[in-house]
DNA sequence: CTGAGATATGCAACACAGTAGCGCAACGAA
DNA sequence: TTCGTTGCGCTACTGTGTTGCATATCTCAG
């Protein structure tokens, strides 16, 4: 599983003809790992497990993911970035953030379904759907 | 007009049975005439005309407007606080966001519809839609 | 009217996410 | 090897929002 995780990332980078630095390798392993979008202190956290990396490098390369498409970028309600390996179906699904310990979900079955009135003059490029409410975790039993 | 603003701010905290300071006149006049949602920096700027108020007294006005219901908050994509005075369909409208100038605007017609099948474990609060995309003031002609 | 308690305001200092500039290191092509 | 490009790390900075505390202002009982 750790292997192959770490091969995946690898094959990922340099299919696409660049470099596959160590700094790309392990942030992207930490994405792919992870089962949720994760912000840049959680995947410095994952990250320090072995060697410490950049603060701003860390920046740079996650941005450098979005651009290549191996990433994306989700706001939070914290005004926080989270990060998330992008899957198959990564447009336009919605996300739960959990008003309790804040952790953020995909929730790719939902997409949002809106009446596109948009009044005259606005042209429209994306559309978030995010959701709040309490996580699995934090529910009070 | 201006008066009638003047009034229509003092009146709506003076109902509830608040101290209708200075303060908060003035920070609910200037989102009454507003006819989009405001940032901090905005909302300091159209004060600063008739003398400034502290930063961090703004700060707590705007959080006591959000919490006796008189205004509210959302976020845009910027990591930053806009502010609106409540109408009267205030919830679960949408908002837009240009990618431009980066000025919100409530879309109060829009409303999110989606199909509600959150996976077990997860409890719905709010949802918010937010649309990306340029604002008339920003189309290319 | 006055004084005590509650509420608002202002100031300074802080916390935190994210960014800019710059020098050096690593790579890759000639 | 050399040289230009790209990536990395360090330091310092920006902008938004917050905390703590002292002072000012209001309210209301007496």
């Amino acid at each position: 599983m750790t292997n192959s995780t770490q091969a995946h990332a690898e094959v990922a980078i340099t299919n696409l003809g660049e470099r596959a630095t160590e700094a790309r390798r392990r942030t992207l392993e930490v994405l792919l790992r992870a089962e949720r979008p994760l912000s840049h202190t959680e995947i410095e956290a994952a990250l320090a497990a072995r060697g410490v990396l950049d603060r701003v490098t860390l920046y740079r390369v996650l941005d450098w993911l979005v651009a290549k498409g191996l990433a994306h970028k989700i706001e939070g309600h914290d005004r926080v970035w989270r990060f998330n390996a992008t899957a198959d179906d990564a447009r336009g699904h919605a996300h739960f953030c959990c008003t309790d310990c804040s952790k953020v979900y995909c929730l790719t079955g939902i997409k949002p379904a809106f009446v596109l009135s948009l009044p005259p003059g606005f042209r429209l490029g994306e559309a978030d759907l995010s959701l709040r409410g309490t996580c699995p975790d934090c529910q009070p039993r």
